[in-house]
DNA sequence: GGTCTTGTTGCACC
DNA sequence: AGGTGCAACAAGAC
């Protein structure tokens, strides 16, 4: 589930505890906390005060107390954070429990395929985060430019490639490739600047329209939209859509609006 | 049993 | 060197 868009709404949700107190942390499974033990992560955390989060690609980041630590967190394909009550049900899948005094703070993940990181110093920050490229929604055209033709390979390896532009994923990829026409095993090495500009034009309102959701909506004017559909066409030609692997991952275009040769 | 999954990493292999 | 593809991680749904 998880790519920037519903990272962006994470945060909004994190944002709830800003300014709070946490009153304890439960670790229910500690295998989701990378690097740091359950205890250490409790004692670092708790009387201290939640800050305001901030997001950088798909990765969240809520500082703690005056400066550090700060609470690094990635939901790689079934995370998601919750405000609840206090009282609230607990779920089988809540890893970790943020609790304050008139809330708490839940995440929750089912498969645990990523986890949270303690940072107790800006090395531990750059440790995690140092390596990725400029946040997908905030870079420029040039930074998308620049970035991609970097190397030489499939566009769709390109974008997925957190290194090259942080927080793109299968759907916004699928989504914006389509949108700009270009098919997703392109090389990055020949496309025309025309097309260089139209990824970023294109990828820039996905990001923003479906982090106004927090997901990628099911547009029916949208490629995504119709991916979960038994004979999936494409919603501009009508064509059917082909379902191949690229990079790896379930990859939707259209033969006829994404052509693979030319350009 | 099998296959599939909106993420990341490490490794074998061009 | 710098690509690619695949298995692994884990816990489901179908």
């Amino acid at each position: 589930m998880p790519e920037l868009p519903d990272v962006e709404g994470f945060r909004r949700v994190a944002q709830a505890a800003a300014g709070r107190e946490v009153e304890d942390v439960v670790v229910n499974d500690s295998q989701v906390l990378r690097g740091v033990r359950p205890q250490e992560f409790r004692k670092a955390l708790r009387g201290k005060e939640f800050g305001t989060p901030w997001r950088h690609g798909k990765w969240l980041v809520i500082p703690v107390g005056a400066e550090f630590p700060e609470v690094l967190l990635h939901f790689g394909m079934t995370g998601r954070m919750l405000w609840c009550g206090r009282d609230d049900e607990p779920h089988k899948h809540d890893r970790v429990v943020f609790r304050f005094a008139d809330g708490e703070l839940r995440y929750r993940d089912m498969r645990k395929l990523t986890g949270l990181h303690l940072a107790r110093r800006q090395s531990d920050l750059d440790a995690q985060l140092g390596e990725l490229g400029p946040d997908a929604m905030a870079a420029s055209a040039a930074d998308y430019r620049e970035r991609l033709t970097r190397t030489k390979r499939g566009v769709k390896a390109a974008l997925m490639d957190q290194e090259v532009l942080a927080g793109l994923g299968n759907l916004t990829v699928d989504e914006t490739l389509w949108q700009a026409r270009i098919h997703p095993a392109r090389s990055t090495g020949d496309l025309s600047a025309p097309e260089l500009s139209k990824l970023s034009r294109r990828a820039h309102p996905v990001l923003r329209q479906s982090a106004k959701v927090a997901h990628v909506p099911d547009r029916p004017s949208w490629l995504t939209g119709h991916r979960d559909e038994p004979d999936p066409h494409c919603p501009r030609c009508s064509t059917a859509l082909d379902r191949t692997k690229t990079a790896g991952r379930t990859t939707f275009h259209c033969p006829n609006c994404q052509p693979l040769d030319n350009s």
